[in-house]
RNA sequence: GGCCCCAUAGUCUAGCGGUUAGGACGUCGGCCUCUCACGCCGAAAACAAGGGUUCAAUUCCCUUUGGGGUCACCA
């Protein structure tokens, strides 16, 4: 038996996901049980949706956890580097190689002759790549590229047969017909690789033996194991563990526009990491005799494969905040006070709120009640039902609104005053309102009150994470009522 | 829609042929108590449907239904 290796493969385009925590948490028990490694890789291929800050938060976040991985781009080991951007010659040379053994082929399709195929084959009732350029000889390939031809490498899937594998979580064999399989793109027209080249190609390097990822990888697992093929090399073990679900009747996979997805999130509102983590142990998989309260390291002396459960959970706040509910209680007065400042009740976070109240502080102890806001989670807003009002708008029109100017500042860089107010402003154009209509709404929604601090400021202290829960909750709430 | 995965209460789950179908969250009652919370006690609440296999199916097989994933030069 070699050596368990595994990984988890994080890319860096935003907020630390709970999804990746969770990933994280089977994958890091699963290695420490073993006696293994937990590697972690930051899969940055996508030049476009790769954002500079996001890596050191997935850093954070999962040392905020208690998950630390024995290789990766900040540790560094025997595969370095961990970081796939810093690998794109090891892609190129091995895309070449399947150039080279016919593994692989070169297409010179335009994304537009691409759009118009795709077209036709809406019609068709086809997907999937028409295979144009596989029919291009080699030799000819090989100077059309040479000529500066733009171009990628697609995986040359075999025209007949059936492709069969294992799934450790599921009975029996998968098994797919190769013509349900897609000349998937592997390298990218600007030299990266795609995430399944990159995949299949560092997991072989760093000699990863259990691939422990989520389900919505499964239908990709046989061009994966193809690829593995091409190159003349034995995959690893697949687990495929179910998907994290949003409440409601909505139980499609967990998104942020459904639910706080952020680690930060559940960090920045109260939760402590302990109980984040015991919580998300009991999603699909069970500590047996009933029992569900548990610590990390009893996970890792009982956790075993075959108590996973395949359906997809969906993920409770309830729940969550019950489990929290009794880590708060088993601490000691000095490790809850101690928690307490480690939180917000710090020195750092009262310096980012005094210069927001000073002013309307007449003595020490009104910064209490002028702060409250900055230290609750969820809002109760029925104090101010009434007062989430503009002028000839319907309550769906408010809910609107408000999501509006949520789906504006996702689609921004960075969280400070300056963004915000630029979103703002053209967000009152866009709903055709003025100031004193439009910003009391978002002030309600963040705060719960019609007065408080600088708007933007607010947000920034508040993070953006407990911005946009808080406005996503008054735009539901609003939009649901009378 | 094609391909694939999944299926025990509203939710997380136990169960791996014979059980009064167990636990937890939430909900509802009650006790405790100066209030609230905690704590304690109790209640309602589930095997998606139909066929097989079997002496016996929640459990094994098939079909249907339902849910989910995936069909990108994103991961």
């Amino acid at each position: 038996m070699p050596p368990v290796r595994v990984r988890i493969a994080p890319s860096p385009t935003g907020d630390p996901h709970v999804g990746t925590a969770w990933i994280a948490l089977f994958n890091y028990v699963f290695a420490k049980q073993s006696g293994g490694k937990f590697v972690l890789r930051i899969e940055d291929t996508d030049q476009n949706r790769a954002r500079a800050d996001s890596e050191q938060m997935i850093f954070d976040a999962l040392h905020w956890l208690g998950l630390s991985w024995d290789e990766g781009p900040d540790v560094g080991g025997p595969h370095a580097p961990y970081r796939q951007s810093e690998r794109a010659k090891i892609y190129q040379d091995h895309a070449a190689k399947l150039l080279a053994n016919g593994g692989g082929y070169r297409c010179f399709c335009t994304t537009e002759r691409l759009a118009k195929m795709k077209v036709q084959q809406e019609l068709d009732k086809k997907t999937g790549y028409d295979r144009l350029c596989r029919r291009i000889p080699a030799a000819e390939a090989d100077a059309r590229a040479a000529n500066g031809e733009s171009f990628v490498v697609r995986l040359a899937v075999p025209l007949e047969g059936t492709v069969t594998w294992k799934d450790e979580l599921r009975d029996g064999e998968q098994s797919r017909d190769v013509r349900d399989i897609d000349d998937q793109v592997l390298l990218k027209s600007d030299g990266l690789p795609t995430y399944h080249l990159a995949n299949v190609i560092d997991d072989h390097l760093m000699e990863i033996s259990h691939v422990i990822r989520a389900e919505e990888w499964m239908s990709s697992t046989p061009k994966h194991v193809l690829t593995y093929r091409a190159f003349g090399w034995t995959p690893p073990k697949f687990f495929h563990m179910p998907l994290l679900r949003n409440a409601d009747k909505d139980k499609t996979k967990i998104s942020k526009r459904k639910n706080p997805v952020s680690i930060f999130y559940y960090r920045d509102s109260g939760y402590l990491p302990q109980a984040l983590l015991n919580f998300l142990a009991t999603m699909g998989w069970s500590f047996g005799n009933d029992r569900e309260l548990f610590s990390l390291t009893e996970m890792i002396e009982v956790f075993s494969w075959d108590r996973v459960s395949l359906g997809g959970p969906v993920f409770d706040l309830a729940k969550l905040a019950h489990f929290n509910e009794q880590y708060v209680h088993k601490l000691s007065d000095d490790e809850l006070a101690d928690e307490l400042i480690g939180w917000r009740l710090n020195r750092d976070y009262f310096k980012q709120l005094v210069p927001l109240v000073r002013n309307r502080m007449k003595k020490l102890d009104d910064v209490i009640p002028l702060t409250e806001f900055f230290f609750s989670g969820d809002l109760d807003l029925t104090p101010v039902a009434d007062q989430f009002k503009v002028e000839g708008a319907s309550n769906i029109d408010l809910k609107k609104a408000i999501l509006a100017f949520v789906e504006a500042f996702e689609t921004r860089d960075g969280w400070t005053k300056e963004m915000l107010e630029d979103v703002g402003a053209k967000w009152l154009d866009a709903q055709k309102w003025t100031l004193k209509q439009g910003y009391p709404l978002l002030r309600l929604a963040t705060t719960g009150r019609k007065a408080s601090p600088p708007l933007w400021e607010t947000m920034v202290v508040l993070g953006k994470e407990i911005t946009r829960r808080r406005l996503r909750r008054a735009a539901d709430w609003i939009g649901a009522r009378k």
